[in-house]
DNA sequence: ATCATTTGGTTTATAAAATAAACTATTTTA
DNA sequence: TAAAATAGTTTATTTTATAAACCAAATGAT
């Protein structure tokens, strides 16, 4: 055991590794309710959701609330693995 | 106590992170053995190294082991609590 | 003795990432 | 009905991470 783990480059980023955090304690989220925990701008949280979606640690749906466009978001199972991993490597880092 | 506490962007970078890990246990490091022990290459390490030391979080001292160049790594005061101020910030994302 | 290789790095170039700015489409409000 | 707000996406820019190329001195092989 020894040397560092390599950390997941694509939980390895602040406002990614928050969506994350963020899913994995609920159900599921909107966007607008991401964006307003996160402090993210707009843009630069639907280019990370899309990377994680991409990646099939979330899943994206879009749909409508009324007439207004609604994303919704939540963590995969992939997902969760993935965050649990990360965590646990990271560990080495810190403890 | 709402909302993701900003990461210390020079920590989180995961050589940088490792190589702090390393010095947060230790009296001081040497070069070779901070890049054995991370992986890393030369040049990464040397290009990261510097960025800790310019912000005052390791110290580098450049000396001789015999005739070969020496390059020896401490943390500070500083970077100590950079280190625990991430650590506690990240808790808030993994916890 | 000298030519190639290794050691211990640094500097520079490139690839990848994060982020914001600009834009689109619809909808609400004045 | 014109202006502004909502809910995003796309594109451009800045930053970062990383590796490749390089340098100087020392060691090893012939």
């Amino acid at each position: 055991m020894s040397g560092f783990a390599q950390l997941d480059p694509l939980l390895h980023s602040q406002l990614r590794l928050a969506v994350m955090s963020l899913l994995i304690g609920v159900d599921s989220a909107e966007f607008v309710f991401i964006k307003e925990k996160t402090g993210a701008t707009a843009g630069n949280l639907s280019v990370q959701l899309d990377k994680l979606s991409n990646a099939g640690y979330i899943s994206v749906t879009k749909s409508f609330k009324g007439k207004k466009p609604l994303t919704t978001c939540s963590i995969t199972k992939v997902g969760i693995k993935a965050f649990e991993d990360y965590v646990n490597n990271l560990k080495q880092y810190i403890e």
